[in-house]
DNA sequence: AGGGTGACGATCA
DNA sequence: ATGATCGCCACCC
């Protein structure tokens, strides 16, 4: 039985879940974490369960238009490992059209896989 | 219980 | 392009 307590669909799991979905190489930004949770206004939650939640890819949540959005040392850091992975930058942004990771649309679901069953 | 806060985002000067 | 402001909204004290 469930306790009490509904902890289950809570906003943190969810928006980890989706955060832990940006593969390595590639990049996502909070508002489009927080779109692809089901939560658009919750961008700036999407940087809290970053900072709450260990063992996330961190590095690959970037700003709008690809900003790193940290400061100071802790930019630099995650610019080294981003590069690290593969993803290159231009000035001070990530080109997204090349390395944002596409979430899957809830509302057309599986237009790549309908053709399979066609 | 209430108000300040922020790894945001969009807009304006 | 950079900097300031406002809106958002759940969290934290």
């Amino acid at each position: 039985m469930p306790s009490r307590k509904e902890e289950q669909p809570s906003l943190l799991s969810t928006i980890a879940n989706t955060i832990r979905k940006v593969p390595r190489g590639r990049v996502s930004t909070y508002g489009a974490i927080a779109k692809a949770a089901g939560y658009p206004r919750n961008a700036r939650y999407v940087a809290l369960v970053l900072r709450r939640v260990a063992g996330l890819p961190w590095q690959r949540i970037l700003g709008s238009g690809g900003r790193i959005a940290l400061r100071g040392e802790a930019a630099l850091e995650q610019r080294f490992l981003l590069e690290a992975e593969g993803v290159r930058f231009r000035g001070r942004t990530v080109d997204l059209a090349i390395f944002e990771h596409k979430f899957p649309s809830k509302t057309r679901r599986a237009a790549t896989k309908r053709q399979a069953s066609c």
